[in-house]
DNA sequence: TCTTATTATCGTAATATTGCGATATATAAA
DNA sequence: TTTATATATCGCAATATTACGATAATAAGA
């Protein structure tokens, strides 16, 4: 045991899922922050601003561009994360649409 | 290590991440959409239509009740699960206002 | 080419989550 | 009161996540 059970939900659901748990840690909310407000999109800023170790934050990155919240580009010799602003608004949307359609209730 | 280091993000990130975390999981947005389109709040029909254990269930139910999503009540000797509206759109409105105010890009 | 700086990946330890059986608790009905 | 039904909680095993040091990979500049 100990393993989620997604075999037993349909893609929409799995999806959802997916995506709310990747944004469910407070590093990555930070991340997208710091991006988003603060102008800081090199890695090894992130680093100093956020205070988790390098390869930590690269986890991070790497987990936020797994839903395509992130693209990453080269900038001399650092990379450059941006957010990728399509997706953003897809996601909204996506979860809006499901806040929106479970928004009744049965009693 | 493997702990979360809460202790260096902001109250609002923390509390973002914790119900994006809560969110995060088939299960439980499987139950939010059988309260919600299924007419489906009592505990037990949601173990039968969900299929995972009654004890399993009921876990999740505890989470999603921990962000005040659902509240419970006693109807006979079964308990009925209702969204709490208000709640509910508070969050969308606190997921919005996130992805809203992290709209921009560094470059 | 050699060095330096930056990021990614690997391996691993600590902790958290998921799921379930067993059992406790509570309520309704007999 | 006894029995049946419904839900919550406990304890545990399996798996996943988080974090980091060490190291590999990559690119710029000396």
């Amino acid at each position: 045991m100990g393993i989620t059970k997604t075999q037993i939900f349909d893609k929409r659901q799995n999806e959802l899922a997916q995506l709310f748990k990747i944004l469910g840690h407070p590093a990555r909310i930070a991340i997208l922050q710091h991006i988003s407000t603060q102008n800081s999109c090199i890695c090894n800023d992130l680093v100093e601003e956020i205070g988790l170790a390098q390869a930590t934050i690269s986890q991070h990155l790497k987990e936020l561009k797994s839903i395509g919240l992130l693209k990453g580009e080269i900038e001399g010799k650092s990379m450059c994360y941006c957010i990728d602003l399509d997706r953003w608004n897809e996601l909204q949307e996506f979860l809006n649409s499901f806040f929106n359609t479970t928004k009744h209730n049965c009693c």
